[in-house]
DNA sequence: CGACCTTTTGATTGGCGTCAAAATCTGTGG
DNA sequence: CCACAGATTTTGACGCCAATCAAAAGGTCG
C-alpha cells in the first residue's frame, strides 16, 4: 500500500547503469541526446525489495527505466488470487500503458533491492512527438513485452505444469544473461534467481505446493537445480524442448 | 497452410469501411493525411471465413487494418494444442510485432468473411519516423492489446471456467457493440457471435466439452442464452462481478 | 535465540480432461 | 426439396493433474 519510493542517492554501484543504458530505451542514442531527454526526466530513484512501486487501479505519475535489481508486474483478483504477467529486469521499461493519464492496470513491486530513473508520465507523450525515434522505440519494446505475455498465455492455458516452469526458469535465465553475453561472456551455468517459489507459482499459475513438487521433480530428472536464491540449469536442450523454449525468443535471432 | 489472400474487389458494403476509419488507426486524421498514406498501402482485400492469413514462424510481408469480419489470432504446440491470443474485430491492426522483417510470431485466421487494408510491413518504420503521431497511436493501439492480453493471462493463470467464459463473452458483446454505442445507438440484448465453442475453448484455455458444460450450466442459471450463432446476455451485473469483467476495460472512461 | 518466512512432505479432494458416442446443425449437390 | 456428409453441439462415464488442507522442517534476520 503506502509503500513509497525512496530517493537515496548512495546504494548502487555506477557500472550498471552505464552498461544498462546501452540496451534500454536510449540504446544507439547520441550522448547530446541523452542530455536532451534530462528536461524530460527526474532523478534516479532507490527501493528495498519488497516495496510497491504503483499499484493497480490507482494513478502514478511515473514510468520508469529499471537500471539494476528484478521488479514484477501483476494483476490481483477480488479473491486474493494473483498472477503475475512479467518480471521486469534492468534495462525493461515499465508503467507505460494505453491510457497514460489513467489509473494503472496492474501493480509493481520490487523483487530485489533497485535502481530506476522515473519519467513523468504526463510528459511521455509530448517526448515522443519531438522524438519520433523514442515513440518507434517504445512501440518495439512493447511489442517484446507483448509477445512475451502471449507465450505466458498459451503457457497458462496450454501447458502442464512441468512445461510452464521449464520456459519460465529458461526465460529468466537468459533474460538475465542477455547483458552479459552481449558484451561477449559465455554462458554461465547458473545465475542469481531471487524469484520465491510462491512468486514463481503466481507466475505461470500454480499453487506453491505444486511449483514445489515439480521443481523438485525436476531436480531429480537433473534438468535444474533451484537452492537458495540460485538457478542452475543442466541440461538446456532437454529443458527447451519441455517448455517449448528457444533462446531466440530472448537472444534474438544470431548475428550473420 | 497455402490459404492465400483473394483480392476481390467485389462483396462488401461500402459503410463499413467508412465508420471504421473512425476508430482505426487513422481516427482524428485529416483526409489529406489519408490520401498520403496511400503511398504506404496497397489495396483493400477479402478473405472467406476459415482463411489463414499468415503463419507462426513464417514471414508475411503486411500488416493488415481490419474492415469488416472477425479474425483470430493464435499460438500452437507441437502437440496441436492451440490458445487464441485475441480475437480482432473490425478496426483492429494486426500484424505488428517487434521484430518487423522476421517471422511472425502468431498465426492469424479469419473467422468469418473479411475486408481489410494491407500495409507493406518494410514501410511501417519508415512511416512512423514521417509520422510520428501514427506512431504513438500504434504505440497507444498495441499497449491496449497488451492490455487485454494481460486479463486473458490473468484469467488463464488464476480463474475457473465460468469466470473466465464471463469474462471472454462480455468483452466480445463490448467490443463487438463499441462502434455502434460511439455513433449513440442504445445497448443491444444480442449480438451476432460467430465464436465456435471449440475456439471458444481455445481462447480460454479449456476442452470443448468443459466449454459446453460450462456454457449450458450458465444458460441454466439465466445469465446468457448462445445459440446459432448469437450470443443473449439476460444478467449484466451478475455476469460482470462473475468473469470479474468492467464494461470500461473495452468502453474506456466514461465521457464527463 | 525466537518470530517469521520459505520450503518440503503427506493425505485427500475436486475441477477439468479424456474417451466415446449420440444428437443436431449446416450446407452442398442431386 | 430432399439426402447425405461433415462440422458442431451435447451427454455420459471415468481418470488424473493440480488444488486444498495440514503440519513439519529449514532458513533468515532482528
Amino acid at each position: 500500500m503506502g509503500d513509497v519510493l525512496a530517493t537515496r542517492p548512495k546504494p548502487h554501484t555506477e557500472c550498471a547503469s552505464c552498461r544498462i543504458r546501452k540496451l534500454a530505451l536510449f540504446k544507439g542514442v547520441a550522448l547530446e541526446d541523452l542530455q536532451w531527454t534530462q528536461t524530460y526526466r527526474s532523478n534516479q530513484l532507490f527501493a528495498a525489495a519488497k516495496k510497491n512501486l504503483y499499484e493497480e487501479d490507482r494513478t502514478n505519475p511515473y514510468a520508469y527505466t529499471l537500471f539494476s535489481g528484478w521488479v514484477m508486474l501483476f494483476k490481483s483478483l477480488s479473491s486474493g488470487k494473483r498472477q503475475i504477467l512479467r518480471f521486469a529486469l534492468p534495462g525493461d521499461f515499465i508503467g507505460f500503458q494505453a491510457n497514460l493519464t489513467g489509473p494503472m492496470t496492474h501493480s509493481a513491486r520490487t523483487v530485489t533491492e533497485c535502481s530506476f530513473c522515473a519519467f513523468p508520465r504526463d510528459n511521455l507523450r509530448a517526448m515522443f512527438f519531438e522524438r519520433p525515434d523514442l515513440a518507434v522505440r517504445i512501440a518495439e519494446m512493447n511489442a517484446r513485452d507483448m509477445d512475451l505475455c502471449q507465450y505466458h498465455l498459451l503457457g497458462a492455458g496450454r501447458k502442464s505444469a512441468r512445461e510452464r516452469l521449464a520456459f519460465t526458469l529458461l526465460e529468466l535465465f537468459y533474460r538475465s544473461i542477455r547483458i552479459d553475453l552481449a558484451a561477449g561472456a559465455s554462458m554461465p551455468e547458473s545465475i542469481d534467481f531471487p524469484v520465491a517459489q510462491e512468486e514463481l507459482g503466481d507466475s505461470v499459475g500454480l499453487t506453491t505446493v505444486h511449483v514445489n513438487r515439480t521443481l523438485r521433480a525436476m531436480q531429480k530428472d537433473d534438468l535444474i537445480t533451484l537452492t537458495r536464491r540460485r538457478l542452475s540449469i543442466h541440461d538446456f536442450d532437454r529443458l527447451c524442448e519441455i517448455g517449448h523454449f528457444d533462446p531466440k525468443i530472448v537472444l534474438g535471432p544470431p548475428p550473420p
